[in-house]
RNA sequence: GGGCCGGUAGCUCAGCGGCAGAGCAGGGGACUUUUAAUCCCUGUGUCGUGGGUUCGAAUCCCACCCGGCUCACCA
């Protein structure tokens, strides 16, 4: 990713730096609007590493109305819709403020679970009383020929030349989405309060002069986007490909900072969305897309590596519902810490690997080359052990390391084994599940040789005599039953395998025969080996 | 209709003027404690199509085809 450094190479020699973001608190959030937040906190984190004076803002825009009625109760909807969402009391009842309170904090959550620690969250509905809009409201309501010719000009919108950009919240009912403001006297709106100005709210008929300073009026979007460059002096705004588009959003602010508050805007980095599946992202395409599931099975720093590794240009196609993307994800993730470790890794690495590991760790001031270093175990290895009753992963991690794990390797391990454990329960292919076949022998079994066969029936034989208790008795005893008869030990666990799980390979074979009910190891041993009391293998009894 | 992104090996993608690449999957082999481990070997692909520029094009230019997203009301 060396977007970001290159990014703030360009600016080094601009002075300090403002980085802005800001989001309307409408409802809640899926994974995929988590890119422009975490590409923002690396456009600050590369600033800074570059030297660069830099402050990250995030914005709460909870003036803007209230226009989703699923999120509200039946008998709010009416007098609710249409007001501004710091307006609307907290539906949730636990403790917010308001509606824009609940759904912000809800996302701010997020952001510090993600590492992402802005500097100063603002929130429009506190900006707008302090009178610090009262500049731009009034210049935007002494040029709305300006914003209207704009809006044609830019965007092919023709409005009507009395209206005029700006959202009065009525006096009387209390809503902004459903006031046109009309006249601007230089002291005084005319507002009307529309009964259907829009479909979704309705307004209450109010028609009257207000004055439109200290918080009873809001700019509406574009303007009060450009009017928070100017405010907050921004110098960089990434910006979604649904603001970013061509007439879109991004270019009628762009215009308007230049032509009504002029000043101009900041850089922008327009980035791609994540799309699952080469679909859309929603929360009905499939139990693979609900975010909540996807926080639960990609811990922070896959998360933002998923985010990061692709250039923001690129759209993110992830889809990992019954694919190993997920374990892939894990797998680059570890190669780019080798690398970063200064280890030998196959394959190629993209130019700048190094910033993408450094800007994927949680903490920006963490010790990248001990992070680096640190001990993973692959996910898959995981995956297949979390699904072997009694393992001990610990132990198997530290015996895979060498040494025991430092307290940052354990609590690594810790929430790779969660995620593995998510991974299995929500995306998992069947061919990455393991499960022992209890009611019969696996059809796969039937491909198992005279040899192996032999050596199940005498694996039985002795299981049975010495019962083995655990899994390092299981193991000794398979391998030396194995040589009993004269087979590779592949090809012993192989026999195993299939009669055990109908597939060829497998987690550690002794394990898993110790953590079944012996009785039931001795018996599919038999079983499989197709052998009789007679002592001749016939046909292997095979069953679904 | 406008914009952005993509179309390179079975899959995921890198390469973006100089001999078509990597990982994974697949195939073959080695390994008597190996556990989807490790190691070695294994890639003949109209680089979406058609033109153009160039000594030389996957790479630059033009046109087009296909796929996806996005904007065309508000935020």
């Amino acid at each position: 990713m060396d977007w970001a450094d290159e990014l703030a190479t360009r600016v080094r020699d601009s002075g300090p730096q403002v980085v802005n973001d800001s989001k309307t608190p409408s409802g809640t959030v899926h994974v995929g609007s988590l890119r422009g937040p975490v590409i923002l906190d690396a456009i600050a984190r590369a600033l800074r590493a570059n030297g660069v004076q830099t402050t990250l803002l995030y914005g709460v825009d909870d003036l803007d109305p209230m226009d989703a009625q699923a999120l509200l109760t039946p008998d709010a909807v009416g007098h609710e819709m249409g007001r501004p969402l710091a307006h609307v009391p907290d539906q949730a009842g636990d403790c917010h403020a308001s509606y824009a309170r609940h759904h912000a904090q809800r996302f701010i959550d997020i952001f510090a679970g993600l590492g992402i620690h802005p500097d100063r969250y603002y929130w429009m509905s506190e900006i707008y009383p302090t009178g610090a809009m009262d500049p731009y409201i009034r210049l935007a309501l002494d040029r709305a020929a300006v914003v209207r010719d704009i809006y044609r000009r830019v965007a092919n919108v023709q409005h009507p030349d009395t209206w005029h950009p700006l959202g009065a919240i009525c006096p009387n009912c209390g809503k902004v989405g459903t006031t046109i403001v009309t006249e601007w006297n230089g002291h005084q709106v005319h507002v009307e309060c529309r009964e259907r100005l829009v479909e979704w709210a309705r307004g209450c008929g109010f028609d009257g002069w207000i004055t439109p300073f200290g918080g009873a009026a809001k700019l509406p979007w574009n303007l009060e986007w450009a009017a928070q460059w100017s405010l907050f002096g921004v110098t960089i705004e990434p910006g979604g490909k649904d603001l970013s588009t061509a007439g879109g959003s991004r270019d009628r602010s762009d215009a308007i900072a230049r032509e009504v508050f002029e000043r101009e805007p900041p850089l922008n980095v327009p980035y791609e969305f994540l799309n699952i599946g080469g679909r859309k992202m929603s929360t009905s395409n499939g139990r693979g897309a609900a975010a909540h599931t996807m926080a639960e099975v990609i811990p922070p720093e896959q998360l933002r590596f998923l985010f990061l590794r692709p250039k923001p240009n690129h759209a993110i196609d992830f889809d990992p519902d019954g694919t190993d993307q997920i374990p892939r994800l894990f797998d680059e993730f570890d190669k780019f810490a080798a690398a970063t470790a200064g280890r030998e890794v196959k394959g190629d690495l993209p130019p700048g690997h190094e910033a993408t590991f450094r800007y994927s760790l949680l903490d920006p001031a963490a010790d990248v080359a001990s992070e680096a270093g640190a001990f993973r175990p692959a996910f898959s290895h995981l995956a297949l052990l979390a699904q072997v009753p009694g393992v001990d992963i610990g132990q198997r991690a530290e015996a895979e390391k060498g040494e025991p794990l430092t307290s940052r390797e354990q609590a690594l391990l810790e929430e790779r084994t969660a995620a593995a454990r998510g991974w299995l329960d929500a995306y998992a292919p069947e061919r990455a599940r393991v499960a022992v076949h209890e009611e019969a022998v696996p059809p796969e079994a039937a491909d198992l040789d005279v040899a192996q066969r032999r050596f199940l029936a005498e694996l039985s034989v002795r299981a049975g005599a010495d019962a083995p208790a655990s899994g390092d008795d299981w193991q000794t005893l398979i391998f030396e039953v194995a040589r009993g008869v004269d087979l590779p030990p592949r090809r012993a666990f192989e026999a195993i395998y299939r009669a055990f799980l109908g597939r060829a390979n497998g987690p550690r074979a002794g394990w898993l025969l110790a953590s079944l009910e012996p009785a039931f190891a001795v018996r599919r041993s038999w079983e499989a080996s197709g052998w009789t009391t007679a002592g001749s293998p016939g046909p292997i009894p095979v069953g679904g």
